[in-house]
Formats: C-alpha cells, structure tokens, sequence
RNA sequence: GCGAGAGUGGCGGAAUUGGCAGACGCACCAGACUUAGGAUCUGGCACCUUAGGGUAUAGGGGUUCAAGUCCCCUCUCUCGCACCA
C-alpha cells in the first residue's frame, strides 16, 4: 500500500518497505537532470581527479567492472562530500580485434557492434548509479579523438620518436596478419590453428627506449603505488650496468662487439656466441661450414618466440668456421651460433666465459671448448676439467694479468677503466626495454597517418589533411588480410610531396595508443583546437587516484606514462606523471575459480540488480574484501547486503515518528544510555572516516556502520524524551556515512529524515572529539602473559592504583598463590602484566 | 631458478603502533512470532575440557613481561620475470 500525498505531493508517511527499484531510479534521473557530477575547475577548491580504467565496449559489463567502478565511486562521493571539486570522467576504450571479429561472425560492422555495445554498456553504468561526469564520454573510435592522436603521431615522427623499422612478428599464413603473443597458443593460430610462423616485416614503432632511464628514474617518485608494480616495471625496463668491447676477427679487419656484465671473467673468455640473426652470421661462415651454418640458422628461425624462449630448450649452436681473439689475452676465440642468444639485447653476441656462466659452461661442454678460471672462491681451488657448473659467485682474480689479485667485484671498475684507455671498449648502459612496434594489420584502429610514394619514400600526411578517417565501407570476410587493404578509395591517394600517385598506409596503431592518453583528453574532452587544452590539462592532472586491474602493471601503465611524458616534451602539458597514486584491486572469484563462461560461475550484474537493486551489489562488492584483494562472490553474501538495508529502513522507519522534531543532542543532557551512544555515533564516524580515507579499506569501514546499527537497535530507551535527539543523530549518521557506498539509499533516507537539499552536498560528517572520550575502559590483567582477569576503571588511572587493583583482583589471587611476583608491567590504559615464577 | 606477496574458525574476512585473537558478515544450531517461512526477532557458535582451565593464527626455532604482528629455518599457495650476457 502506498503512504498518503501530503500538499506538494510529498508523502506524509515513508514506505515500510524497502523498493531498491523506485528509490534507484527516482535518484538516478535526479542526478541526471542536476547534472550532479558535472565537473567545472574551480581555482577555490582543492581538486582531485579519479579515475578507473576505462572499459573495453566487449557487450556487457561483468562482475570485475562492478567491483572496479564501484570502488571509483565511494572514493568519487566520499571527496566530493568532503568539499573536494571532483573530476571523475568515464569512457571507452573502443578500438580492438574483438569488434572485427564480430562483424565478420554477425556480417556486420565493427563500428555499429563497437556503438551498440558501448550504448548498453553506459545503460548498465547509469543503472549502478556511478556518479560520473557524462558530459565528459569519449570513445576512441571517435574521429574526434582519434585525429588528435594522429596529429600527436606525426609531431613523434617528425621528433624521431616514431620511426619504421623491421621487425620479427608473428605472422598466421592463412589469416594473413600479424598476431599479438597472446594470440598464439601453443605455436598455433588462436582462430584458424595453421602454425605461425616469424616474420620480419616492416613495422611503425614508438622510441620509448629514449625514455628508459627516465620511467625507471620516475619509478622512485611513485610513492602512491604499489610497491609490486614499481618492481614489475623496473625489471621490464631492465637496466644493467656494463661494457660494450670489441673482439677482432683473426685477419680481419672488423671486430664483433658484445655486450658484458661481467668485464671482470674478460681473462676467461674462450669463445663466442651469436645470435642465428646476427648480421655477421654468414659472412664469418667458411664454406665448409656453410650448409651446417644454414640449416641451423633455419631452424631457429623455425622455432617459434614461446618454444625458443622455453626454459627446458636445449642449448645448441653451430661453428662458424671463423676466429676472434680475446683482446686482453690474444687468445684464439672460435665463433659459433648458439641458439639461446638473443638478437634483440645488447648486441646479438656474447662473449663466452664457460667457468663462471652457466649457460656457456653447458654449451662448452656439449661442444668441447676450453675452460679458463678467471675467479677463485675463497679456500676453494677450482680445477676446470672437474668443474659440473660454472662458478658465478665472489673471489679473487686469477689469470687475469695485472688484475691478478683483486676481488672480482671491484675489479669491474678497474678493467672497465682499462679497457676505455685502451681503447678496446667502453662502459655502457643497456636495457632490456624495446622499442614499441604499434603496427597493426588490422582495421579497427586508428590510421597511421603516412602514405607510401614510390619516389619519396614515407611521406607524413600534412596536418591539414588531418584526420585520415577510417572508411565505412570496407569489407569484413575474416580473410585475405587487412580489410583496410582492400578498400581502394583509402589506398590509391597522392603524394603530397611530388603529387604522384601513392598508396596509403594501412596498418593502424596498438589500441595501447588510445589507453596512453585518455586521462588527459578528459580533461578537456571538447577542445577543438588541439588534443590537449594546456590550461585545463594543468588544473586536474595529475590523476590523483587511479584505478584498475593489477594486469596492467606493465603494458598499460609503463606506455601511459612513456606518453605523458613525450606530450610534455611536445609542449602539450606540463606532467611529468600522469598517475599520483593507484590501486590495484583484486579479482572477483567464484567457485574458486575467475568468472568465466566455460566454467559457468558468472553472476550476469542485471539479474543481480534487478533482483537486490544497484546499491545492494555495490554494498557486498565492497564489503565482502578490501579492493586489493581478491573477492570472493557469495551469493548468500549479497543476501546479507539486503538484509542491511532492510533493517537500516526499517530502523529509519520506526524511529521517524519519534525523531522527527528534534534537535541536535545536548551533552550535558543526556542520560547515561544515551551518552554511550552517541559516543559510538563519534566514534564510527572516527574510523569510518579513516577506513576510507587513509586505508579503501571499505569493508572494516560498512562493518563498523553495521556495529553502529546493531546498537541503534539495542539502544532500550530510544523514544525517551531525553534519548531522542542522540537517536536522531545516530541514525542522521548511520545513512550519511552510508552515503559513498549505497548513495540511493542514503539519498532517500535522508529526504524522509526532513531534509530539503541533496545529501551529498551535506557534506561529511565530522566527529566530535569529546563525545569520543571513553568514561571508564578496560584494562586487562595477565599473569605471565596469560589473560585472567579485566578491570574497568577510569581512564585517568594512575599506574600505582592500577597494580593495587590488578594484584588485589580475586580472580588474579590463585594464581599469585605459592610463587612470588618477580614483575609488573603496566600499559597505560591497556593492560596489567604480573610476572610470576 | 630469481623476485614479490600470502597462509588466521565451516566460509569471506577483522586485529592500523608488539598489548584482550576471531570485529562485521555468511553458514549452521536453538528458541520466539506464525496457517506457513527461504520474512523478522532473541540467543548460541574456534577447538579440547574433569568446567578449575587448557590449546590455538601453515610447521619448527628465537627475541620479549607480552608475538598473528619482529628475527631465523622449513613447507604450501598465488602472482610476476624467466636463457637478458
């Protein structure tokens, strides 16, 4: 039964019965026609930029999303009731493969799957009730966003910050396209199962090793991340100190130059390894050695990336036929292959020290190279023909010349030094950080903005041919390559240099693009005269928090930065940084298992809404594990979210008659019961505030509301006269520190309680220092360290008063019986220790 | 192999600075109300117990008056990296 309409069409009575449906929508259009979360700069208030990673238009939202915008929104609401001007902006991430796939599966077109899904998708957003700014939406597949990138793309190639280069991929014969690393299973193509092969193709990619000291530099200033991903980072940019030096070839005059660590094993040397791809391959191979060479190089060539870099590979090389020597000592080095050096670090060479290199001791062995030992550990000689493993730790010198003597470590410096006076190489820095290769085969991406003219090479589009659209009318087969490649009217163009008939590029770059920027378009989403509104740009960044999965800990996370920065160095912003502080929340787990549809554990967040409401699976999604961790789905949990609510309306419910008309409590006023209370109203106020604040820990935050309801509800003489101002102010409490979490629900409850403006602009409520003082408190009494007994007492006990009374207490007496007390440790307010013996 | 993190009741999880282990919730048990209960309310709920207590935070040792928390060793799990010269 409805309650009666009062003279504005208020009721006069709230609803017994709690209807998540009609309070959520009731609030949700409320806050669309308010435009509640438009966010506008504002010079006099403190700013703060919250973001979560922007989802990816898949068709629906999923479980992992809930948690993740859920999580975003306490910490939106929880600032913005704290005064805080907040810019929490949402988007999508809408460049990708899976568009393409569809429409060759449906026979549509990615970019009608890609909107479609992105408009239910946003339903779905609006139905939790995250409170973004919607004016501030973008998608990357908009040529109003995309255009931005390829003018940002042209101003790196013409700094040398975007380059072409070849390069090797992984290449699927049959479907004609270079695939991603994790489109490869197994050796074979994720969709047609032919084997793939590498590749060396003509590739765009980005210089983002200009930038490896840097970002690993950077990695020190982020304090506000986990400390996991800092490390992640840091080994994926993977500095290491050391030496570039040249071995010439016997009765050549050229040299091979290897990258080293270990300067210090030089002595050791003995022979040399290569990459199979290394350019001096089959130059230095002899004929003799020609048909073997050849078909070992074949065969790594043969081996895809995953098996090559499996642990359990064999080593295996080839000679060459050739000879260095080893510039310290002029000893003859033969020069082999070996297939588990990699042409991509350092220099595509090893110099082979076999005695303290595990993998050249193993390859000596197989293949009968000389042993040298260069170190000796302490109080151990080694013998090189009885060795089993190589001898990488510390000890001193041997064999070594001049270095005879020293301790290897510091004898890194001094060969290092030597070998830069003479001349032999030179101390070097490398890093295991590659460049990025951005191409793309693929349709559903942003456009490289470059033609291909016979007679001028790669040519830029000019900027005011700006943007190069991605035609419509392509045709999506799921063969024959690029569909970009097929459609003439994008291909056949002209030179802009020599007026010539060209060809178009085709490949369109990463969608890790796209995610590099968004941030910052957010914050001027609408410019028009550029990608980046400087002014605006400068009052939101950096994010202050952002937000997102831990699987991004690298990819995502390293090219945002690496972008960031280069738009700094383009004079676009003035970030060094784009993300303050992040959290990575965990996953959300059923069943012991991810959600997934194979292992039929998936819990569809429309049912769930539909049957509990928004703020019920927003609750349990933050109460049932702190963000960081992952999150065990319990249906019976979400249950119990419900029954919160509906005991907290319900409280609300029963107590409006009798609150209704008061007043703030007045301390001095209250009896004894009621000032309990209210000091557990403060004091919930206290941790809720620093649960949130300090800590996301969200969970301990709604547990100790809940503790705050139970004793609203325990609470005897709530409608005393005397009692009903702090009854009041407990339950204005308990939905206002609810506000972040269920915002609906509080927002409704807080209309019945009288008030006329919205709750979030309420404010957040502050705690009273004083209501929290505690009158007595508990100090415990062991003995030896056992509890045995509990004293209340005032709070101002002095230490003698509180060993009286401890030694005095009768349930401590039998245990003082027949020994002696040897000690007493006091605690303040906390504890009696009596040591006993 | 290297690096990081974790291991607490039947379950999810609390314990923020070394000071009452198990907050809060779920499940379960008993009771009340009820035609009924998958609603609601009340109470119980780590384990053992001779009812005094005793034992418990993966296992073992240590520091301390006092250890889930600090130190050492071992085991298990998760994640990341993995021939990086």
């Amino acid at each position: 039964m409805r309650a009666p309409l009062g003279a504005h069409g208020r009721r006069l009575y709230m609803e017994e019965k709690y209807v998540p449906s009609a309070v959520e929508e009731k609030w949700q259009s409320y806050w669309a026609k308010q435009n509640s979360f438009e966010a506008v700069e504002d010079p006099a208030r403190k700013k703060y930029y919250l973001l979560e990673m922007f989802p990816y238009p898949s068709g629906k939202i999923h479980m992992g999303h809930v948690r993740n915008y859920s999580i975003g929104d306490v910490i939106a609401r929880f600032k913005r009731m704290q005064g805080y001007n907040v810019l929490h902006p949402m988007g999508w991430d809408a460049f990708g493969m899976p568009a393409e796939n569809a429409a060759i599966q449906h026979k549509s077109h990615p970019a009608k799957w890609t909107y479609e899904n992105i408009a239910y998708m946003r339903g779905q957003l609006k139905t939790l009730g995250l409170s973004y700014d919607w004016d501030r939406e973008l998608a990357t597949c908009d040529v109003d966003y995309y255009k931005w990138e390829q003018r940002i793309f042209l101003e790196m190639y013409r700094q040398g910050l975007a380059y072409k280069k070849v390069s090797a991929v992984n290449w699927c014969p049959k479907c004609e396209t270079v695939l991603a690393n994790e489109q490869v299973e197994d050796g074979c193509c994720w969709r047609c199962d032919s084997i793939v092969q590498q590749k060396e193709l003509e590739q765009w990619s980005f210089r983002i090793t200009k930038y490896a000291q840097e970002l690993l530099d950077d990695t020190y200033k982020l304090t506000g991340w986990p400390e996991r991903v800092l490390t992640m980072q840091r080994n994926w940019i993977g500095r290491s100190v050391g030496c570039e030096i040249d071995f010439p070839l016997q009765g050549g005059l050229s040299s091979i130059k290897v990258f080293t660590t270990r300067q210090d094993t030089l002595f050791g040397a003995t022979f040399m390894s290569l990459a199979a791809e290394h350019p001096l391959a089959l130059e230095l191979t002899t004929a003799e050695q020609r048909s073997e060479v050849e078909a070992f190089i074949e065969k790594v060539r043969k081996t895809d990336r995953i098996k090559r870099s499996a642990d359990d590979l064999e080593k295996e090389g080839v000679f060459t036929g050739s000879y260095c020597v080893n510039p310290v000592t002029n000893v003859k080095m033969p020069i082999f292959l070996a297939n588990f050096v990699l042409m991509d670090y350092g220099t595509g060479a090893v110099m082979a020290v076999p005695t303290h290199d595990q993998r050249d001791f193993e390859f000596a062995r197989k293949y009968d190279l000389p042993l040298q030992v260069v170190i000796q550990p302490e109080g151990e000689t080694l013998d090189p023909a009885a060795m089993t493993e190589a001898f990488t730790g510390e000890g001193l010198m041997v064999n070594s010349g001049r270095f005879d003597g020293m301790g290897n470590s510091d004898a890194k410096e001094t060969i290092a030094d030597f070998l830069e006076k003479e001349g032999i190489g030179k101390k070097t820095v490398n890093f295991r950080l590659r460049d990025w290769g951005i191409s793309r085969q693929r349709y559903w991406g942003n456009p490289i903005p470059v033609i291909n003219c016979d007679l001028c090479g790669v040519v830029a589009v000019p900027t005011d041919d700006l943007p190069v659209v991605l035609p419509m009318d392509a045709a999506f087969t799921g063969e024959g390559g690029n569909p970009l490649a097929r459609v003439e009217s994008f291909v056949n163009c002209t030179c802009p240099q020599c007026g010539e008939a060209a060809r178009r590029e085709t490949d369109t770059m990463d969608t890790f693009v796209q995610s590099s920027w968004y941030f910052l378009r957010y914050c001027s989403p609408k410019f028009n005269s550029g990608p980046l509104d400087r002014e605006k740009v400068e009052a939101w960044m950096p994010v202050d928090q952002y937000i997102g999965g831990i699987e991004h800990a690298v990819l995502h996370l390293l090219y945002a930065r690496f972008f960031t920065k280069v738009l700094r160095d383009l004079g676009y912003c003035n970030v060094d940084e784009p993300f303050s502080n992040l959290l990575t929340q965990g996953m959300v787990i059923k069943d012991g298992a991810k959600m997934s549809k194979s292992k039929g554990n998936v819990v569809d967040p429309n049912a769930l809404i539909e049957r509990y409401g928004a703020d019920t699976a927003r609750l349990f999604s933050l109460f049932a594990a702190p963000p960081e961790k992952d999150l065990d789905w319990s249906d019976q949990g979400v249950d119990g979210s419900y029954r919160f609510l509906n005991r907290v309306w319900r409280l609300v419910y029963d107590v409006l008659p009798a609150i209704k008309e008061a007043g703030a409590p007045v301390p001095g006023a209250l009896s004894a019961e009621g000032k309990n209370l209210r000091r557990a109203v403060h004091k919930t106020i206290k941790k809720v505030t620093e649960d949130v604040e300090e800590r996301f820990h969200f969970n301990t935050a709604i547990a100790a509301v809940m503790e705050l309801v139970n004793a609203i509800q325990a609470f005897g003489a709530r409608n005393a006269p005397e009692n009903v101002a702090v009854v009041r102010e407990a339950v204005e409490s308990v939905v206002r520190l609810l506000a972040p979490f269920v915002p609906h629900f509080a927002e409704e409850l807080w209309a019945e309680l009288g008030h006329e403006g919205v709750l979030e602009q309420s404010g957040w409520p502050q705690y009273d220092v004083e209501a929290t003082v505690d009158e007595e408190i508990t100090v415990v009494i062991q003995v030896n360290g056992k509890l045995r007994s509990k004293l209340t007492v005032a709070p101002d006990i002095q230490e003698a008063a509180a060993r009286e009374a401890a030694l005095a207490d009768p349930k401590v007496q039998p245990f003082l019986e027949g020994v002696s007390v040897r000690k007493v440790v006091y605690v303040p307010g906390k504890l009696v220790n009596i040591v006993v013996g």
